[in-house]
DNA sequence: TCAAAAGTGTTTTTTATACACCCATGC
DNA sequence: GCATGGGTGTATAAAAAACACTTTTGA
C-alpha cells in the first residue's frame, strides 16, 4: 500500500495582464502565516479529491475572484525546504488574460486580503519561492510567444496592430520594425480585419482587427515564428 | 498549520536511448501491485525529505543501476484517479542516454523484476497513465531537439555525421537531405572533426566528430534549428 | 569488381531585414 | 495648422530547399 506522509500539493499562478502598453502580474497581499502580509502569487493547497488542474481553476477563483481562466502548468517545484511549515511540493500555472474585460478583483476567502496588478518590471521580493516562480514563468511564456498565439489572450477582443506589436515588444523587451511586423502578421492569415476603428483618440483611428481563431486551427499545428 | 493528507508524490522516468538507429525508451517490469508484471515507466514515491531532483536520480537508480543520469522534469500528471490505491501526483522526468556506455541493467530493490530497452515504435499498453506520460515526454524532446543541443546525449561520444543524421530522423520521423544536413550541422562551429575514422565497417569509413560542449556554450545561449 | 555508404556544390526559392515618407484625425 | 500615431513598398541579404554524382573501402 501507499505510505503515509505528511506532504502537501500546492498551486501558484502566475498570471499575466496588458494594461497602458506595460505587462503587469496578478499578486496577493496575504493574510496567513507563514508570511503573513507579503506580496506573493495566487496560491493555494490542492485537495485530495480534485485534479491539479481544477484546483489551479478553484484557487485562482478564491484568492482574486477571477473565473474559468485557462491556465497551463508550467513546472514543478520541488525543494524540500521551499515551505517552512512542511514539505510542500508546488505547480505553477500561467494564464495571460485581457485585463480590462474583467471585473474587480476581489478575494473569495480569508486567505488574501487583496488581490491586485503590478508591473512586471519592479517586481519586490515575493513570499517564499515565488520570485523564482515568476521568473521561470516569465521565461516561459516569452518563448512561447515566438511560435503560439497567446499574444491574443493579453489583448481585448478587437485590437489595433499596433496594439500588438507594442505587447510583443513588452514582453521580448526589444523594439520590432513596425512594417515587417505588420507584415509578417497578416501575412499568417488568422487576423480578420473588422470594419471598425479605434475610438477616443485625438489622432487618426486605427483599423480594429480580431484574432481567428478557426483560421489558425486550420493554418497551423501550433506552429508561427515571431519576434 | 498544514493540512495532513494522505498525498503521495511521485517521480515517473521517460528514459530515452539510441542503438542500432532506433529511438529506444527504459521500461521496468513491476514487481508489486498494482500492475504487478506490467511494463512501467521506472517510477517511485519521493521521500519526504528529499527535492524532487534528487528522488528522480535515487529511483532511477533503484529501478535500473543506472547513476547520474541528468534528468529534466517535463509535465506534472496530477488526475485524481490516476493510480487506483490513492491519491498520487506525479512529477515526469526525461533523459536521454547513451546505452552503449551504460553497464547492464540491473534493478537494485525488489520492485522491479528486470528493465530493458525497448523500441519506442510499437510500444505496448503500459501500466498507470504511463502511455500518456510517454508520448508526452516524447513530443517534448521532439520539439526540443530542434533547438537544443541533445542530440548529442543520445550518442556515444564520437559519432559519425550519418549517425548524427539518421538519429534526427528517427526522433523527428522524417527523412533529411545529406547535403543540406551536414552543412548546417558543420556551420553551427560545434562539431570538432576528429583525426580518427569509423573501424570494422565494410565500406568507405566515415569521419568521427565529437560535440564541442565549450564551443556551443561560447556561440549559442541555448539556440539553434535543426529539422 | 561489386556493394555500400562517404563525401561534396550550385542553383532556386523563401524568408528576414533595413529603411522613410505621406495620411488622417482631433484639438 | 500642428501634433500624433496610422499606414504603406521596395531592395538587399540571409537562410532554406532541391538536387546527383564521384570516391573510398572491404569483402
Amino acid at each position: 500500500m501507499l505510505p503515509k506522509f505528511d506532504s502537501v500539493f500546492s498551486i501558484d499562478c502566475v498570471i499575466f495582464g496588458f494594461e497602458a502598453g506595460e505587462l503587469k502580474i496578478l499578486l496577493i497581499e496575504r493574510n496567513e502565516e507563514p508570511y503573513k502580509d507579503w506580496l506573493a502569487l495566487p496560491g493555494y493547497i490542492v485537495e485530495q479529491d480534485e485534479s491539479i488542474d481544477d484546483a489551479a481553476e478553484r484557487i485562482l477563483y478564491e484568492l482574486t475572484g477571477l473565473r474559468d481562466m485557462h491556465m497551463q502548468q508550467f513546472h514543478t517545484f520541488g525543494e524540500v525546504n521551499r515551505h517552512p511549515q512542511g514539505r510542500v511540493i508546488t505547480v505553477a500555472y500561467y494564464a495571460l488574460i485581457r485585463i480590462n474585460g474583467q471585473k474587480e478583483l476581489r478575494p473569495v476567502t480569508q486567505y488574501a486580503k487583496k488581490a491586485f496588478w503590478h508591473p512586471v518590471s519592479e517586481l519586490p521580493k515575493l513570499a517564499f519561492d515565488h520570485s523564482e516562480i515568476f521568473n521561470t514563468g516569465f521565461n516561459k511564456i516569452r518563448r512561447r510567444l515566438h511560435y503560439q498565439p497567446i499574444a491574443f489572450e493579453l489583448l481585448p477582443e478587437k485590437f489595433t496592430l499596433t496594439q500588438l506589436q507594442s505587447l510583443y515588444e513588452a514582453v521580448l523587451n526589444k523594439k520590432l520594425d513596425k512594417r515587417n511586423f505588420r507584415k509578417k502578421m497578416l501575412s499568417y492569415g488568422f487576423l480578420k480585419e473588422l470594419d471598425e476603428k479605434q475610438k477616443g483618440v485625438s489622432y487618426r483611428a486605427a483599423k480594429l482587427y480580431k484574432f481567428d481563431k478557426r483560421k489558425y486551427g486550420k493554418i497551423f499545428q501550433g506552429e508561427m515564428t515571431i519576434g
